[in-house]
DNA sequence: AACAAAAATTAGGCAAGCCAAATTTTTCTG
DNA sequence: CAGAAAAATTTGGCTTGCCTAATTTTTGTT
């Protein structure tokens, strides 16, 4: 029953309600790039399986069932980008695609292998929390970046690992996770926010600023 | 055009072909555990791809572009079963199903990691050979312990990963890769076979000893 | 050589996942 | 509120990969 496309899809609606979003037909085949279709027909296999709860010509919700395979998944997927980051030395701006596709294919058995051997991680590479093994998830008590009151000092918490450039962007300019700074200033009309790291100074675009999850320390 | 399923039809000819079997329906049918049907309907597809040579009612044999896939998805399984017995510290016996599965789903900037990381091996966990990038492969020159006369000096060069309980059986007697041993003698008609480790003495089964590919020295 | 058994193939069907095109429902806009 | 646009669904079709049952070909036996 969990098929590498149900727990695709599985994953996505729980991305899509974790950011407050509804999960609608349209929404789902946008980011797994089906037609809506193809998503129709699988959340009605989805709602059969009592994976998800489907209210029609308006979207899903997920069970608690469907809410623990997206929590296996996610854990699966950020244990391996992890792995793969630690272990083999491949960079974070490109794990997430093989994760996307190791997350479906490999055992519990070495899934736990790997957690062992990273010490038992709570985080992954791009900063985001690793669910644990009941399907408990720590949530990320942090603001955007663009939030942030100037003056403020504060630290890198968590980056999407989607976006493979910005992710190679900000290793380029060496702003990652767990990097702490202060918040200067901000340019007025949409410019840029101005960055201290010790000595070094830096200036962050405000589409950047909104896509950083910071720590106000 | 390379599914999962191709390559595990493709890996089994090849299995097929290299122990000097012909590459029968049924055989192929056996060893994948599916139907005859679905096999006349995979050859087909597989010979119009051009990965083998079908000859009705006969088999078939690899094409050069079947040969060169068989060795590629070789080499995935034999350095991801190393790699989870060197890095993860899984036992050789519990490697064979995780590396079915990874094979197909790793990919080649991994791998790539994976052979770099564990040192370029040349051998897998149980002796076999690991194919080269450009599909060449060394070929193992032992004999069968069976087959050993009587009083040689030899160690134990390759057991086939298929059958875990048997590599079971053969860590408990600590009768594992590289160990050198002497076989003293063997008893009459069908009787064990007598191996002397350093110091220590031990009795061999005829049908294990054919399992046991040893190389004299 | 003739017949039975074994091996191989063909025919027809099913489930998963996808698609395009047609239709229905909802939402937006003037 | 009426019509248009957007969203969602239904319908029918395609591919992969498997199955059972029926048929054909080969092989083995007497």
């Amino acid at each position: 029953m969990a098929t590498t496309a149900n727990e695709d899809y599985i994953k996505t609606i729980y991305a899509l309600e974790s950011s407050g979003q509804r999960a609608s037909t349209s929404r789902i085949a946008q980011r797994l790039d089906v037609t809506m279709a193809s998503v129709t027909g699988k959340i009605k296999h989805l709602a059969a399986a009592g994976y998800v709860r489907h209210t029609p010509y308006y979207g899903v919700t997920l069970t608690p069932k469907g809410r623990k395979l997206a929590l296996h998944t996610l854990r699966r997927h950020r244990l391996i980008e992890l792995f793969l980051v630690k272990t083999l030395g491949l960079r974070w701006d490109e794990v997430h695609a093989d994760a996307e596709v190791l997350e479906h294919a490999i055992s519990d058995k070495v899934l736990e292998r790997m957690y062992e051997y990273l010490g038992r991680p709570e985080f992954d590479p791009h900063g985001a929390p690793i669910p644990a093994e009941d399907g408990s998830i720590k949530e990320l008590t942090g603001v955007r970046l663009s939030d942030l009151p100037s003056g403020a000092r504060s630290r890198v918490l968590h980056v999407s690992d989607a976006d493979g450039e910005f992710l190679r962007y900000l290793a380029s300019i060496d702003f990652t996770i767990g990097t702490a700074f202060t918040l200067r200033d901000r340019a007025p009309y949409g410019g840029p926010l101005r960055i201290r790291i010790g000595r070094r100074e830096l200036d962050i675009g405000p589409d950047a600023a909104e896509r950083i999850l910071v720590c106000p320390s």
